[in-house]
DNA sequence: CTTCTAACA
DNA sequence: TGTTAGAA
């Protein structure tokens, strides 16, 4: 099938999965006229980067675990103990990330809470008060 | 009409 | 990532 073909059938942009290939993901033959032609199984294994992609892995550790994975499983089966230690780092890396997500909260909780505006913000230089988080990109 | 590459937002 | 130009 082309890649228009795939990208409807797996729910991705035809960028993604030439972003894919790019990353080593996908390995699409090549018809006579350029168009990348891939097989049945890129359905299953577009399927199974969305699932590393949406727990948090990059492209290069998605890149290591695909050959580790059969063809034919549906999601992902138990693979290799290597990767099983790499996915347990994965995990550390995201724990690691909440603790600062969670650190970061906690600060702004308390300045939150110390800011009652009680007397009408004045401020000595009458600028406007800005809304603090704007233009985050979250 | 579909895809390709490359590049910009 | 989305989008787009220009070519095939």
């Amino acid at each position: 099938m082309r890649i228009g073909e795939l990208a409807r059938r797996a729910g991705v942009s035809t960028r993604a999965l030439r972003y894919y290939e790019e990353q080593g993901l996908l390995r699409p033959e090549r018809r006579p006229s350029g168009y990348r032609d891939y097989g049945e199984q890129a359905l299953a294994t577009v399927r199974r980067i969305q699932l590393l992609l949406s727990a948090g892995l990059g492209t290069a550790v998605i890149a290591e675990i695909l050959p580790c994975v059969p063809d034919d499983t549906t999601v992902l089966a138990p693979t290799c103990p290597e990767l099983l230690d790499g996915l347990a780092e994965e995990r550390a890396r995201i724990t690691a990330a909440m603790q600062r997500l969670a650190a970061a909260r906690d600060i702004l909780d308390s300045l939150i809470a110390t800011g009652a505006p009680d007397p009408p913000a004045v401020r000595r230089d009458g600028a406007a008060c800005r809304r603090a988080g704007a233009g985050q990109e979250m």
